[in-house]
DNA sequence: ATAATTATTCTACATTTGTAGAGAACGATC
DNA sequence: GATCGTTCTCTACAAATGTAGAATAATTAT
């Protein structure tokens, strides 16, 4: 089970702030926010993918993650490799370097990431 | 505008097939197969889309994709990147290149495309 | 030719998604 | 303590998606 559009976009808010009270969401969105209702309507529908609980704090909730941004986004990029570059991350890390315009900068700073890496194995 | 789950997957084997005829489609399907009227509505919506056209070759048609694979992934990952990495491939890069479990030999590969790259800025 | 197969269009329908109003329940304010 | 704001649940409904039957037209095999 994964997340739609607008879910994925409320989990990235609640991402950055770990934890939050529904007002803190609302604030959190971009004008023109959406209608607290239909907040409440897109956090019960993660609660029920389990992508979301909450704490009662006196009569309001404190709504949290129950999953990782960094577990998420493995999951997601793990299929998108798998349909686009035959399930090989090292095909796809070729590509990325062709294609992302990185700066030089960048570039060397990717290459020392590497080296450490390597060094690791 | 972007394709469905069920679009992608029929616009993969497009762009595998580069044209291909509905029994082609068909064929190309892991079991078990949709119905071919399903494969139908599919290419339909996705003319729709401009995702694909086609050519009468007598009273069949060819289908071909209207969008080069590498266009439609660089769209798909700079919006992932925009909001996993704060839009900021380096930020990407280095978590890749923990998290994926490159081999030692990969990882040198890519040290040594990156190094190509560098040399051509 | 007749039957079987194939491709296409049209229609349909259940599920999921995006969005939000109505109403209840509680908490804060004047 | 009556009013207002906040949050939640319930209900709703349009659009998008997943899936495919019925009908039709054309194609091939017998």
């Amino acid at each position: 089970m994964s997340l739609s559009k607008s879910e994925e976009q409320l989990m990235q808010i609640l991402w950055k702030q770990e934890k939050a009270f529904m007002k803190d969401l609302i604030e959190a969105y971009p004008e023109p926010k959406p209608a607290p209702t239909t907040i409440a309507t897109l956090l019960k529908r993660m609660q029920d993918k389990n992508f979301v609980d909450y704490k009662q704090y006196g009569r309001s909730r404190q709504y949290f993650p129950l999953v990782k941004k960094k577990d998420y986004f493995s999951k997601q990029f793990n299929g998108i490799i798998k349909n686009f570059f035959n399930d090989s991350a090292s095909q796809f890390a070729s590509f990325f370097t062709r294609e992302t315009n990185l700066t030089k900068e960048e570039l060397e700073d990717l290459k020392k990431l590497i080296d450490n890496e390597i060094k690791n194995k």
